[in-house]
Order: structure tokens, then sequence, then C-alpha cells
DNA sequence: TACAATGCTGAAAACGTTTACCATCGCATG
DNA sequence: CATGCGATGGTAAACGTTTTCAGCATTGTA
């Protein structure tokens, strides 16, 4: 039985009506009025339902995160980004996440309707159309990282190619010539965007190319690590599409006894911050992890504010080279 | 113009409570209303709306969660777990993070009202009297590594002082008889448990301490070490409160050329992934942070269930010693 | 044929708020 | 003294559901 407005109503000895406009500041009470409402809240301890606010002002002042996962350094820090400008605009977070596939995900978004105000998606899967199609059009969006063909909502993303090319670029620059490369999970739209810039810049610098098959953990790229020594020659330079699979291919380079960078080569992506403390520091991607959570808020909250104001179409966010020690810098041979 | 049941209804040509009843799967209708109900649903791509949804059954199937912020591996591992146990129940979160202070934390709260069937508290804070008088009666709480002086909800902690009392007592164990400390803040219960721990193993150990100040942060620990570095001689070992801090000292050690473990040791508290890519791996002492968001939000829901079998008092998590190489094992002379 | 039992359905109340609209009151003005 | 008016407070509708209860139709039984 908890203590409703009514009661508090009952106890000021005035109407429901007053009581909500003495505590909400909206239209006018005399000083009289309002200090009884504020002293009967007070000693019933009354604390409005959040629940029936949200139904009659068709606001919830919340929005709905959709992430894949938690896991990892990646998704805490876009997590907390978007956390960061939620907190800065007065606005509640629903989190959903671990979303094996795009049908889960769906699920996951019928069940926050009425509940947020708006909805942030991520799911870098291929096969995500049908989370697209479940989008309410009722319900603002703003994609994360995720592929929205028919570019029919607002969207934000890494430049996973652009960040993947330079990489190469920047191996190729050293004198490195033959760069191996690590992918993540296939039907992972970043992976893939990632995969796709790497072949373009070896395309470029007329470098060979490896490709092993991994999916972002950190056991993927110590198994890549060991396949790449089991073969006959190890190559100049590996580059892996995620930190954590070049500090398990450094891990096992590190237990065969090889040297990084004099014998070979080691690039990340993402620039976690285990990056920075794994000896020898990596060169790696940077991405605006940390603004792409803000940044995709922002929008989704202008939206929200405005509906007429969406603009549909996608926003890229630069990557930034961190060169390290793990690549060596002088030219080869 | 968001659809509605009662669109629904309309174009089945029946009434809402038969369509409540048809989706729901509660009550009984007849196969044909099932249909036609199903029918006119999809075609009307109608999602009920869960606002008006919770205010009458009660009940949200979410949890509200509140953290002290959202920044670095600890927390992000923290709400890990609890995401993990709500998916299993089939629950949603509404997170709330960064409260400077029980007073914004308390605000937080109050913000949840209705929205959540109960809450999960973190407030590490000293002063955080004033929140857990703001924990409304008729709202199930669990608080985790939160002090709670008249122990009036249930709670779950990690064994701070356990930890960090085995710690010194290990290093000792191994021969270091001087063990300066890094503190994190002092306003902090975890860090004050753990100063705890570490002034009580000393004693037992008849060893020398030296206090430092930090914040659990990597730049406080890198300052300590350089304060470390700066005094006539250094200690045998240094055992962080947390592992930033930890490495933070390791770095300016490293900077100043001094060896570790060879030099001194250093240990730290939290065992983030970091810890073991740090060159050296760091002895480290390992909480459950895995497991304690997991089994806080499993106590939540058994309440929410059945609120006569809520228990109150607290579940303390073992912690278990992780020895590295930061610390050397060899007894020094 | 009448009546009880059974199976579905619909009307309406309820959940706890906000707010549009109306009534009242005190006061100044004619 | 009647009228008008601004200020304030109350009444009731509304938000979108779930659920109780009563009613209706159909069937089986006497």
């Amino acid at each position: 039985m908890p203590v409703t407005i009514k009661d508090v109503a009952r106890r000021a000895g005035l109407s429901i009506a007053s009581v909500s406009r003495a505590l909400n500041g909206t239209g006018v009470v005399t000083e009289t009025t309002r200090s009884r409402v504020l002293e009967a809240a007070r000693e019933l301890r009354y604390v409005p339902d959040e629940t029936a606010r949200s139904l009659i002002r068709r606001r919830s002042d919340t929005m709905g995160v959709l992430l894949p996962d938690l896991y990892g350094e990646y998704f805490s820090e876009i997590l907390r980004s978007i956390d960061r400008a939620a907190r800065q605009r007065g606005l509640h977070l629903l989190v959903s996440s671990s979303h094996g596939d795009a049908k889960e995900a769906a699920r996951a978004l019928r069940s926050m309707n009425g509940r947020v105000d708006g909805v942030l998606i991520m799911s870098p899967f291929s096969n995500c159309g049908e989370l697209i199609e479940a989008i309410s059009e009722s319900i603002p969006a703003v994609l994360m990282n995720t592929p929205d063909d028919r570019g029919r909502w607002p969207g934000i993303q890494i430049d996973n190619y652009g960040g993947a090319y330079a990489m190469v670029e920047h191996l190729a620059a050293i004198g490195h010539r033959h760069i191996a490369h690590i992918t993540g999970p296939l039907d992972n739209y970043e992976a893939a965007e990632r995969l796709r810039g790497y072949h373009a810049a070896i395309r470029a610098a007329a470098a060979n190319s490896n490709i092993l098959h991994g999916d972002f953990s950190e056991t993927s790229g110590y198994l890549a690590g060991r396949a790449l020594l089991a073969a006959r020659a190890l190559p100049d330079a590996v580059f892996a599409a995620s930190d954590m699979m070049a500090i398990g291919c450094l891990l096992a380079f590190r237990e065969a006894g090889v040297e990084v960078p004099r014998q070979v080569a080691v690039a990340g992506f993402d620039d976690i911050p285990a990056a920075r403390y794994i000896t020898p520091p990596l060169t790696t991607v940077r991405t605006q992890a940390t603004e792409i959570g803000a940044r995709a808020l922002e929008m989704l909250a202008q939206t929200v504010d405005d509906p007429a104001a969406m603009r549909v179409g996608c926003e890229t966010l630069r990557t930034e080279l961190v060169i390290r020690n793990s690549c060596g810098g002088e030219m080869k041979p």
C-alpha cells in the first residue's frame, strides 16, 4: 500500500489537482497551499509514481539502449559515454544487451515500447534487416555501427574501413611487405568493414596478404598467432581487427620466443586501455568510442524534442592511428 | 498517434478485453477469436504500451541499478554480471550512475519509483546514511558494497578486509618487511576496509608500514610511485588498493629504471584484465566482481517475488590471492 | 420444453497521475 | 448594491492497459 497523491491530498485537506500543481510547480497556488502540500508530502514520505506520470505525460524521460553485449572494454566504454550524455540531459537509461541475433533484439525492442522516448541501437550483424523492420515508426531511433541499407534512420558509425586502411598503409610505409590480417567474426558489420579496408590498402600498396579468422576474442588471436608460427615463415606484420586479438597474438609470439617488433610487427584496433599496458605497447587504431555514444544520444534527444528535425543518414566518426612500439618504426631493408 | 489495443479491438470486431486475453494467453478465448486478434494485431503492427501494463499490473519486470560510476573495468564488470542475471530472468535494467554523493543517488532513487520492482544499490560512500534513509519501505532493495550500519537491508559485499589482510600476509611471508600501502579515496567504504585489513596484517606480521594516499586512479598510483622514489629508501613492497594504482606505480618505477620485483615488489587489488597484460604480470587480489552483481540481482528478484522471504544482513564474498610475477617469490635475505 | 451447466465475451472499474475546464470567492468598480 | 474580474481550487476526463463480474449463447439433462 504505497502512499499516493490521494493520501497527500487528504492529509493536506486539498484536492489531488492542487497537490499536483504544488508539487510540480505548474499552475498557480497560494503560498499557504504550497506549504501545506509540501508538509503533507514530507510527512507521508510521498514519492510520485513515475509510471503513472509517464502514461499521462506521454514522456518517460528515458532512452532505451540496445547493445549486442556488455562484454569487454569496448561496450562498456560506449555505454559509459551514453550514460554521461544522458545524465547531462537528465535522462534515464533502460539497457538491454546480449542479443545474439536480430530477432532477439527485436523482441527486446518491443518490450521497450511506451517505456522509452527513443532508442539507441547497436546491432552490427549483417542480418539485422529484421531488427530495422521492427523499429516502430512511432519511436525515434538512432543506429550505432549498424548497417541500414535503406538509410531510413539516423545513424552514426566509426570509420572502420578508413581506420583499417590507414593502419595497413602505415605498416606498408614503414617497410612491411607481407601483412597478415586476423579478422573479426564474419557476420559482424564492423569486422567486415575492417577487412574491406585491409584489402583495399593491401591492393593499393601492392603488398602481400594473408587472412586468418578470429572472433575479436583474445583466445582467437592467440590461436591465430599459433597458426602463423606453425607456418613456414612469419609475415612482416600482423594486423588484428581488435586489440584483444592483437594481445592474444602477442602472447603467442612471446611464448614462442618470437620478438615483437624485431621479428614481426603486431597491430590492433580499438585502443582499449590494455593496449597501453601490454609489452610492447600496442600500435592500434583509436576509435572515438567515447564519442559515439554521447553523439548518438544527443542526436536522439534532439529528434525526440523535435521529430520534424530528424535527419536520416549516417555520420561517420574519424579514427586515429596510435603509433606505439609493437610495429617498429624503422624502414626494413 | 500510436496504435492502441482499442484499434486492434475495432479492427477485429471484438472488445479490448478479448484482445488482451488473446494476446496474453490469460483467460479463455475461442480459436477463431484468437486468430482474428492475432491477425488484426499483426496488420496494425500493434505493440502494447508497457507503461500502461506496468501501471495496472503493478509490476514492471524491471530492476533499478544505482552505481557510483560506470568508469573502468570494475564497474562494467559488475554491471555486466547484473545484466546477465537479469536477462536470464527476463528482467530489464534501468541504470543510473555517476552519483557523486549520496544526495544525488537519493534523487535518482526517487525518480525510479514506480518504474522498477526493486533496486540494486552500490554507493560505497561513508556518508550514505542519507541514501539508505531514502530507500522507500515499499520497494525492495539490495545493497552492494555499501555500508548499512543499522543492517536494515539485505546486502552483499566483497571481503575487502580479508583480501587486503591476505595480501599483506603473503607479502610478509615471502620476506618483505617494509610494506607500503597506497590507499583509495578516504571516504570510500571499500578503500577504508582495505586499509583496515592492511593495518591488521601489518600488526600481526610486525612489519613496517607506510601510507600513501591515492584515489584508485592510475595517475594517483603513478604519483605515489614518484613519491616513493623521491624518499630516502624504497620499501620492500608496495600494496596498492587497486590494480589501476598498482599499474601507475609500476609505470613510475619502470620510468625510473627500478626493477620490479627485483628491487621492489608491487601488488594490486581487483584483478582487472589489464593486470595480466602488464609487465611484470601483477600479483593481486581477485574479487568475485562477476559474482556480486549476479548474486545481488538474484537476491533482489527473490525478495520481489516473495517479500516475506527477505533476509536482511550481509553476505560476504570470498576473495582469492592471485600470485603472478610482480612480487617475487623467493625469501629475501 | 424448461432448466442447469458450461464456455465465451463485453462493460466497466481500476492503476496513479496531469490537466482542461468550471465554480467559487474576495475584491474593486460602477 | 449589483456586476465583473482575477485568482485559486475542485471535478472529472484522460492516458492504455488488465481483470472482475455479469450476461449471453449453446449444450446437455430431466
